[in-house]
DNA sequence: ACGTATCGACTACGATTGTAAACATGAGCG
DNA sequence: CGCTCATGTTTACAATCGTAGTCGATACGT
């Protein structure tokens, strides 16, 4: 319910946890990778080990967000869901929970505590006159 | 660790979590406010009963976001940590971890998945026009 | 002054998360 | 051909979260 679309019996229902997501921006960087690699990619700078990658590989695999392709005697990991759809589903959310549905509230908060620099601001000006045309 | 004391002003280190927050922006709106009256708030929109309502403000106490004020017999409690540190925060959080801290790019990501309405455009906009002065 | 209704504190308990060890199994090496 | 190493699966365990029941103090009515 209240997913963007009918999602055909394949989308995740399930959250995807702060730690997963760790590995779901490996996987969506490049793919598909061995768990091996994936803690190449995230063990050094979380700390982790490679048991709790492989965990969290498991659960993501459960929870629908990863493919696993057998790949010789090993297997190889890809992301089901794309990065947008997290992305935008997480924003959503925020946007939601924070600021009533308003994406403009969102936007004033950034504004007011100054969170926006020069960059963010022209960058905007300029994808705005875009969607304006 | 030495947390519990607030880093630069009064910032509680514990998180807040989502049954929480519905309780804290109950007390945004209005407060202080007892136990009794946050529930009349929340009770039924969430379907919590009282005893959750006691919890989730104990450990909000706990976790130094809420001040209780003894009146009378019974407490009344009071947001200790201001709405607009903990939307920025998580705002900042979100626009941390999922675009590399560049704010540009979940308005980017919002035009793009249409998040924005006319509305939100115009205001967008209008606020853009100020800023720029 | 005493019982009772309230209210906060303590306790509980299943689910999820973060983190990791133990185990099994198949592949290549000696 | 058996052993070890790599790799995936199972199990574990503490912390946090969501949800709620129970307990003890305490103010109020009578």
């Amino acid at each position: 319910m209240s997913e963007t679309s009918g999602e055909t019996g394949g989308t995740p229902g399930e959250r995807i946890s702060d730690a997963e997501h760790a590995i779901m921006e490996v996987l969506w960087d490049r793919h598909p990778l061995s768990a091996a690699e994936v803690c190449d990619e995230v063990c050094a700078t979380r700390g982790w080990s490679m048991p709790t990658v492989k965990t969290l590989l498991s659960r993501l695999v459960g929870k629908g967000a990863l493919a696993t392709e057998p790949a010789g005697r090993k297997f190889l990991y890809s992301p089901l869901i794309e990065r947008s759809d997290y992305v935008g589903g997480e924003s959503r959310r925020l946007v939601d929970r924070l600021f009533g549905g308003r994406a403009a509230s969102l936007f004033a908060h950034l504004a007011q505590s100054e969170a926006l620099t020069d960059e963010d601001l022209g960058e905007i000006e300029r994808l705005l006159k875009e969607m304006r045309k």
